[in-house]
DNA sequence: GCCGGTCGTCGAAGCGCTTCGACACTCTCA
DNA sequence: TGAGAGTGTCGAAGCGCTTCGACGACCGGC
């Protein structure tokens, strides 16, 4: 506890050493020896001494701030972004970094501004589309960035996500095993394709193709978020498809409405219609009945993002592409 | 465009001015010649000038960041959450500044670091409890500070909210007027009510007086998340109360499960029953059919929230207590 | 024609930190 | 015993900006 704003050099005084040896016990960029650091450490926390970032920012060249860049637009799932930005200020904080959080409406000007003004050392880019008006700015920029999602020409650039084309399949290779031959993909609302969005392209891809290689019949749909629409579509896919008895669910705000939709159509789940999700997990456990689903590990793709940030940021080489394996979790639905 | 960071000297350097001139030319401290400011601001956009941050912070110990505290916890409905971070991110960039995220899971440690770095110059807590241990602390800090929510003990303290209270009250009287006089609400999950979140408490409060002044019969109940548990309360409460014919949905997510139980409960909104909800307007008028709502003004609650503690920033005095008056637009539910 | 007042600009002193080179020691090993 | 190699610590030079006091130049009033 102490009066105004302590400096590092009232902790030199308190402890009786140069400011400089003060820094160095904070950094440990040379050696101090053990009775020095000891008495500088008690100072510290006696007089409650907390570095000024600006300071610090001015003096390193470095904020110990990384940028967060949310995009926050329609046909996003919120609460995975939510848990996306969650995870991501957490991993930062085990590296000594803070999060500053951009909006993509302030468009790339606000990436400018905060990597010009040495405001942030390194950015985390959410929900990256195929085609990225970002994307170019990022390939010219000092700072190191990482995308969560995939543009269409990453090149050049470093990329995270979950593998959902494997995901896909690995949906498919799971009904296939229970011995279902027709089965339909539900996916995101169409706008989110329309926008072409990777990872409802990619899940669909992966769907497609090992419908192919397992040699059954399937069809994808984009699904959209109310009860109504969601009712309508499924309703349609059962006069449409007699004989179809497995269902790939790959939009979360709609599985709820999807498990009620064939409540109400009379198909009990998984008796008359098997359903995988591909969703978090609290939310496939929560469903009635709880889902088999292949989890999007949110907290595992925040921190790999922050992790490869980071590597970046120490000019350690990073892979281009990462890609986490999908995990299918068996529950009741099948 | 140029190579690497454009420092203020050289602007100066470039524009044939003394480095404090470009300084009064940007921050408008001092009255500067309108031939001289060209000339600067030109020289500025030559070079592509960025002030550096952390050299800014130091010298004029403003950082321009104010820190954002989210709670992300269990039953706070996350997209609510979200449209407030977003107001609350483009409020503070009208005021040039950038915005800070925190979450809660890093305790009162975080509010303390942020402030006693001077890594902020002020702090926005959202989700704020009746009991919260974030307070104590706030009252301490140099720092001015702006609550999205209510403690109990709101002394000395800044805050803003949606006038819950009143908006519950909103709700039976627009039921009453319709020639409702057994009514019920249903509310947040059980959860929420025993952590004591305020507005889940103070739009209950606000229902039974408003219940109480109309003379009309009511009760209230929590109402959890998933589809299973509001179909077996609505369908409790229906049996419970043969008389019942209004209903008021302070939950989000629940709303739709609501509407959907009714359905299946064989009610029909409004003929049977008539639903008046308290969220936001989209899903107000997503849901079937459009529901009369009191919307919750999450961009209005953000850019408030931001108002004021620039105003605090000033030094410029503002009112303790900020509510907000509930609007209820009437839709086809009622 | 001189005095007091703006007005517009400049130079320099920090803001609190990191980091570089220097320097006094203490060990080792020839 | 003395050269060489570490250790541990210090002082000072910035980092890029804001802000204060100073100072000509120019104005109007007497």
């Amino acid at each position: 506890m102490s009066g105004r704003t302590v400096t590092i050099a009232q902790v030199a005084k308190h402890a009786g050493v140069a400011v400089s040896t003060v820094s160095y016990v904070l950094s440990g960029k040379r050696t101090i020896s053990a009775d020095t650091r000891r008495r500088v450490l008690d100072s510290i926390s006696a007089l409650g001494y907390h570095p000024n970032a600006g300071a610090r920012a001015l003096a390193s060249k470095r904020s110990n701030v990384i940028a967060l860049v949310l995009p926050l637009r329609a046909g996003m799932h919120v609460p995975v972004l939510m848990r996306f930005a969650s995870a991501v200020v957490t991993a930062a904080r085990r590296f000594d970094h803070d999060v500053l959080l951009l909006t993509a409406d302030e468009g790339t000007d606000g990436i400018h501004r905060v990597a010009a003004s040495a405001l942030v050392d390194a950015l985390v880019l959410m929900d990256v589309e195929l085609d990225d008006r970002r994307v170019p700015l990022l390939r010219e920029l000092p700072e190191p960035s990482v995308l969560i999602g995939f543009p269409a020409e990453p090149a050049g650039l470093t990329c995270v996500d979950l593998d959902f084309a494997a995901a896909g399949a690995r949906c498919v290779q799971h009904l296939a095993e229970r011995g279902h031959d027709e089965i339909a993909l539900l996916g995101a609302p169409s706008v989110v394709y329309d926008r072409g969005t990777g990872f409802a392209t990619r899940t669909r891809e992966g769907f497609v193709a090992a419908v192919d290689d397992h040699g059954l019949k399937g069809v994808t749909l984009p699904c959209e978020d109310t009860f109504d629409e969601v009712y309508e579509t499924v309703r349609d896919l059962l006069l449409d498809r007699p004989g179809l008895s497995g269902l790939v669910v790959h939009n979360e705000a709609a599985v709820g409405h999807v498990l009620a939709a064939l409540r109400q159509l009379g198909r009990r789940v998984p008796h008359d219609m098997a359903v995988v999700a591909i969703c978090p997990d609290d939310v496939a456990e929560r469903a009635g009945p709880p889902l088999t689903s292949v989890l999007i590990p949110a907290e595992e793709v925040g921190r790999e993002a922050v992790r490869l940030v980071m590597d970046k940021l120490e000019g350690r080489a990073v892979p281009d592409s990462t890609l986490l394996t999908p995990l299918l979790a068996v529950r009741a639905s099948t």
